[in-house]
DNA sequence: TGAGTATATGAATGAAAGTTCAGGTTTTTA
DNA sequence: TAAAAACCTGAACTTTCATTCATATACTCA
């Protein structure tokens, strides 16, 4: 992606009021109402700009195009799961690997399932939107927490802790994604978390 | 997806002389050729014929809507790496779990990596295309063959076989996936094959 | 209160893409 | 070899959608 290109996601105007706060706040909400409401490519602009309550030609002074609003849209998601990531590594350093791998897995299952309908939706559209620049940021961010954190366990001496904390990551990352998007019910969640866990237990002593 | 909607995927007619068969397996081809050139909503049904060396009316010929044609080609290719794993599978009964994980990770990897541009082409229209349905039928089959497998090795009597099958795969598609689709350098892939058959030797014993 | 700024409107524009079909060519069949 | 069946063509039709802009309303501050 260019620089010219990346710019054009960009937010055209930043709100000053409160009503065009509440407005651009609207549009994302109802940006995710329309890509669940239907298949992905009956996103389009007019849909969300009548689901927000305003009509496109506001939709258009916050954002440049349709890729910002979906970009837009990711991004507030993203870091919202990265925060939480980073809280939980942050609040467990010093802990047994076991507590360490519990709570971490945990925090992002739930930070995924507060709004488990939006995790999916927005699943759909990350391959476009410039999604993988935001996937590689906030992937570096959970890196980067995962790996100060795991640096106060004990570990086998022969860990390659920067591999290993990659592939914690992928681990995490893909077996959630492929559970959400799966139709399987919720109570099957509960098992997620306990083999997740263990799983990643485990991986960690035997490296 | 309603019955009737599924009928809409089957192919319209079914090629009877060998020119057509030529055509039907350029077309083929080139959906992936168009789709590996740009972004996904690039794909055109024109620029796939053209791409095939055919008009448009031929296409249409043969998949009643361009929907038809994706789920047709992700089939292809979902086939394709169902059958390494049921091999792999069949082949490694009674082995040690670490040559079990082993194999079928490395020939899991290697489906995926025969035309790697084109596994990760497939994954982003795997959403639309009603691609889930076929991603559970082969998972299915997947853990199917794995189960199998796993019922000839010496695990810790405690083990919910089940569920762990499916946990290993969610890790295996997952962490595959996350690694062929982020911007990881071809060397990387080795690190993935070890560390992937430990994580899941690890976790096998540890369940 | 009134000028200046921020915000909202929605019909109109133009480009793009899915799909059809009437008419042609090639292959098979009897 | 002639009719039938299979196959191919591509301009034309239709729908859909992103985006703009001239105009109107709401808010702020002096």
């Amino acid at each position: 992606m260019t620089k010219a290109a990346l710019l054009e996601l960009e937010p055209r105007k930043t709100p000053q009021q409160s009503r065009s706060v509440a407005t651009v706040e609207a549009i994302h909400d109802a940006t995710i109402q329309v890509l669940l409401k239907d298949e992905p490519d009956r996103l389009t602009t007019v849909r969300v700009a009548e689901r927000a309550g305003v009509s496109v030609g506001t939709l258009y002074q916050y954002f440049p195009n349709k890729q910002a609003l979906l970009f837009a849209v990711l991004e507030r998601h993203l870091l919202g799961t990265a925060k939480a990531l980073e809280d939980a590594c942050a609040a467990n350093h010093f802990q047994p690997l076991e507590v360490m791998m519990d709570e971490v897995v945990n925090r992002f299952i739930d930070a995924k399932l507060v709004d488990r309908d939006t995790s999916v939706a927005l699943y759909r559209i990350a391959a476009e939107a410039g999604g993988n620049l935001i996937l590689e940021r906030t992937r570096k961010r959970y890196e980067t927490a995962m790996t100060a954190m795991l640096q106060t366990a004990n570990l086998p001496a022969s860990a390659d802790v920067n591999y290993m904390v990659h592939m914690i990551y992928l681990t995490m990352a893909g077996t959630i994604r492929g559970h959400l998007e799966s139709s399987a019910p919720p109570r099957m969640t509960r098992k997620l978390r306990e083999h997740l866990a263990k799983l990643l237990v485990a991986y960690c002593k035997a490296v």
